[in-house]
DNA sequence: GTTGGCACTCAGAAGCGACGAGTGCTAATC
DNA sequence: GATTAGCACTCGTCGCTTCTGAGTGCCAAC
């Protein structure tokens, strides 16, 4: 199963060659234009082998070989070398991201467009994942009777509120203890610890009727949850109607079809991330190739992502939908640069 | 210029027939489908004589008819009646707006999502336009020094905060006196009376440093403008990559290409709400075909927007884009009803 | 004004052969 | 045992021609 150095050769100038012409190559194009020093009849021999293993096929007898899934992942794994970004390369990507922004929602998206535009594919983020993160003031405030708008401030300076229906009759005074006693007993607490016997106790001296009080922590308790649910923000579809991989009309509606869909990328992504906690991941990104997306339509795709990071405990994710046909080296080194540079620009957020 | 009523009715029978299958239709198609009591060659004359006027025009030589962008026009100002939707399509529409959400931009939301579903084409939403509405209450909270939360709730139950930074020795105390002050004064004022003047002259008796109080007033004022941006909510993009009409790719590209650029759609959405409303616009909606459409990739697209309110002083666009091979009497309809019913529980918010 | 008839147009489908890039296999060579 | 030259074979692509048929415009007759 182990290959000898010139089939890793031959698979890495296949990809390479594949990835720049997206035509299938053939054993003589390989001679020509990756200066082998042995004849086309040895390299067929070698590709012959490749084919056997899987790692290549043919899309039909008479053509050259294209890499398949199985050679791609090879390919990703351990014959390609990230290569560096040239010194204008990154001068573009920081003047995008580095910015006056106050907010962390908005420093990620300019990240995700940066993404978007410096690798020609589609960009996502991820929101991030705050169960960890801890409250660090809530109020609730009355709007008018019968209505009242909880404020959460978590760390990482991010900012949640949530219109809430109240009883019509509760009272402004009322409201500001009741805001008060949670706010007192539940700063601090990470998110994934309050539930609504927490939030329940906080209140209990109040002095508020019960029914009532019950009423309004519930919706408290929904606002507090719903802060902590996952968000997907994707950018740049349509940049994939330029490739000729997509060219076919239904493998591009597929795809963003099931793009849009924003609810099932996102868990998704949320499963390749948990998928890689539980790994063990030794990288700072993690690739999946085509068929490996188990998503339809993205069977000709890449997708790649990486972690960002707020403060300690809270991050989310940032990431490439690509053809699976792409400069993975390229790609990689952008999207670690860019990741590079938010948590840098998120930690002065702090 | 007026047009004698077989000459009408050979153009809707061209449009409706166009716009089922597809295929340009020709003097015979025109007989069996139509049931016209005269001889092909007499639809032949009619034919050449709305060719002239610009209403059809030919693909080529030896193909049939097909409505002109001014035949569309023509065709969706006199000659189409808007049909009436069964009672399912109402239901299926009504118990996917009503709902129990208190936000309005969600029900905004939910609404275009309805209207993308119900026609099959894509929808959009601009948010309300907000200068007119005025401020129910504006608070601003310390988070932390050097960083605080402004938090408006305008008329109409719409809520917007911005984290804004401030200098770092300002106290909470002294946030408070400013926050107050400021609320006192500008509350129940329209968003488009407010100045930085304003805003200055409602906190000058807070005893507050007066370089201080510039910069947070400063800061105040720059979150309150912003709260009144326009911004623009596109759904079902993809969903155009099923029409043939979009089947080149080409078309294709350039379509998502210019959507996704939301700032110039909305752009563009509100300069038609503006132009309806110099000429005094006589329908609840409003109309764009083809080439009226001064996007770039659109000329293939129709563009129908209307009208939706929140109280009596403000209001927003929803819409449809969708080939301009629709059938308009049934988009028309459904966007009407969907419009109706927004308003409905919109109303039900306040 | 309407109709039947007719010559003409032209896009699209179907069929066909040449081309050529690429393959696998075999036998000779290093 | 690996490498190479040689060769027969495969098969998609390109360009060409031909055929078909839906549709037209126009004219003479009703």
């Amino acid at each position: 199963m182990e290959l000898d150095d010139r089939k890793k050769r031959v698979l890495q100038a296949i990809v390479d060659d594949y990835v720049a012409t997206n035509e299938p190559v053939g054993s003589k194009t390989l001679i020509e234009r990756h200066n082998f020093q042995v004849s086309s009849a040895t390299l067929r021999n070698d590709m012959a082998e490749l084919e056997r293993l899987g790692f290549i096929e043919k899309p039909h007898t008479s053509a050259g070989r294209i890499p398949s899934d199985l050679g791609y992942r090879e390919y990703v794994d351990s014959l390609m070398k990230i290569d560096t970004l040239t010194q204008k390369e990154q001068q573009e990507i920081e003047s995008n991201i580095s910015g006056t922004v106050d907010e962390a929602a908005e420093l990620i998206r300019s990240a995700t467009h940066t993404l978007s535009e410096a690798t020609g594919f589609i960009s996502l983020s991820m929101s991030p994942r705050l169960q960890k993160s801890f409250l660090k003031q809530i109020k609730i405030l009355m709007i008018e009777p019968g209505k009242a708008l909880v404020v959460l401030v978590l760390s990482a300076g991010v900012v949640k509120d949530k219109i809430v229906r109240i009883p019509n009759f509760v009272t402004d005074e009322q409201m500001m203890k009741i805001s008060g006693a949670i706010e007192k007993n539940l700063t601090g607490k990470p998110l994934d610890e309050i539930t609504l016997v927490t939030v329940e106790t906080a209140a209990k001296d109040t002095e508020i009727p019960s029914p009532i009080l019950r009423q309004v922590l519930y919706e408290a308790y929904t606002a507090i949850k719903q802060a902590d649910q996952l968000s997907i923000y994707l950018e740049g579809e349509h940049k994939m109607l330029a490739f000729p991989d997509f060219s076919s009309m239904g493998r591009a509606r597929d795809l963003l079809g099931t793009l849009s869909d924003s609810g099932m990328v996102a868990g998704y992504v949320n499963e390749m991330e948990n998928q890689a906690q539980v790994t063990g991941k030794k990288d700072s990104y993690m690739i999946r190739i085509g068929q490996e997306i188990t998503l339809e339509g993205l069977d000709d795709c890449s997708f790649i992502t990486a972690t960002y990071n707020m403060g300690d405990t809270v991050s989310g994710n940032i990431g490439v939908i690509g053809p699976k046909r792409m400069d993975y080296s390229r790609v990689i080194s952008k999207m670690d640069f860019v990741k590079k540079k938010l948590n840098e620009e998120l930690k002065k957020l702090t």
